[in-house]
DNA sequence: TTCCGAATTTAACCCATGTAACCATACCAA
DNA sequence: TTGGTATGGTTACATGGGTTAAATTCGGAA
């Protein structure tokens, strides 16, 4: 996985091999039996690199494929008319990306890479083929939206109800375990590619007062953030201030 | 369908025939065709009517049930240690409540009602089975969960980026169409149970200014909100000002 | 090394929304 | 009827976070 700060090195995707996939235990897929995982396989259409700053699709658009995200960075989000954004997620590897394009015409926001990204990149039809063949599919899909829509729950109680210093807290706590999970952490600092922009859309803040309250962060000895990495200083105060219990630190 | 505004009066679940179900077509799996209804029945335990101002479940604790609203209004919901309130979700017939409990331990919200409800009861191990044998069900509730996540999203984006005045508005319009998908509407009023209180946990404002804003939106015409009754005034001019387009408008 | 654009920081000002307190009304249970 | 409890409305005041704009730092390309 990724951990030098100051140059994106993209890990190939594997060709072919699902089952020895290094990203499979956060895939959505995550609990299908490796027995079942060469119909993923053949549900597989081809592997692709992103570049940084890319759409992968768009809001109110159809989209023919979907993704699961190998390696590096993205977020998904929508614009506003008046061209403010929300993001609703960052993607890490293992993210299933796209999923919404399986049922409806149009998608409910776009997805955005932050950094170079490497897709496995699964053409539609053939995933729903997948889907009605083998049920436990179905069945894993299931609980990886219902633990989706949990995470989102969490968010939208942050934005309506959390002052900006716990939202940036838990954001960061947020991250930094599923990136512990993924292994992507070097002790408490880990490669962070989203700037204050990015923070500030996705906690419906301006990026002035997230500067303003990574200050008072640093300050207060809890937390830094510079460009590309972020290092956690005191986590245990961190997670006092957010609020963060224990269920809520477990990756997923 | 409940009509008066005076009382709540509520119509009793159908004993046993699910294919005669008046609320199926709103519920998480109204495409599964009327064939495979007996095995629904089979799952549902039973019926079950509950007060006003109750919960259904709990967040954090277990729960062995999950249920489909028949009739009435509730919500779901979280608690911050503060006791602060944040409202995820207004729950109207056919809303399916407590998925989550088929995969994990812990809910992740809590579940209230609003007007006495009456629920149709699904034991957990039962509607497991059900799944696994009938993976039709499965499908359903993939496009189910699809699109509660669509919706999740919209939200998302109001509380961070909207001010007052249009979430507001968005949330009566969002309100207002799964109501008139349901044929609760008369013209358009309709009877609406959340106070104020509850419009401002649900888009993470206080009621004083829940309470300002309607104000200014009954003085421009658009809107007006008495106890129990909502009236839209001017459906075109409240769309234009909440940004709300036609894909939004669908009920669900 | 220099230059340019992106990202961050800082500052001044101010507005949307929060807080606290209080009163009036409606409803409900005794 | 009476008292209790939600609810709705209103006021005065406080503040978190937005807006705007300029200065500064940083990174990458030439």
């Amino acid at each position: 996985m990724v951990k030098s700060a100051a140059r994106l090195r993209l890990s190939p995707v594997q060709p072919g091999l699902c089952a020895k996939c290094p990203v499979r235990k956060f895939a959505a897929y995550s609990g299908v039996p490796a027995s079942a995982l060469k119909f993923l396989q053949s549900a597989r259409s081809s592997d692709r690199i992103v570049p940084p700053r890319r759409n992968i699709f768009w809001e109110e658009k159809g989209a023919d494929e979907l993704f699961t995200l190998y390696d590096g960075w993205a977020f998904t989000f929508k614009l506003l008319a008046d061209g403010r954004r929300q993001i609703l997620e960052f993607l890490l590897p293992g993210s299933l990306i796209g999923m919404h394009a399986l049922w409806f015409k149009a998608m409910p926001h776009s997805a955005q890479t932050l950094t170079s990204v490497s897709l496995c990149v699964f053409d539609k039809e053939k995933f729903r083929d997948l889907l009605r063949r083998k049920p436990e599919y179905e069945r894993e899909l299931l609980k990886y939206m219902a633990s989706s829509l949990a995470v989102r729950d969490r968010r939208l109680s942050d934005l309506g109800r959390r002052p900006a210093k716990e939202r940036i807290a838990r954001l960061i706590l947020e991250i930094f375990g599923r990136l512990t999970a993924r292994d992507m952490v070097d002790g408490h600092s880990f490669t962070f590619y989203p700037r204050q922009q990015h923070l500030a859309d996705a906690l419906g803040l301006t990026k002035v007062h997230v500067s303003r309250t990574l200050q008072v962060l640093r300050q207060e000895g809890l937390l830094e953030l510079e460009r590309d990495t972020a290092t956690i200083l005191d986590l245990k105060g961190l997670r006092e201030l957010a609020d963060y219990t224990e269920t809520e630190a477990s990756g997923w």
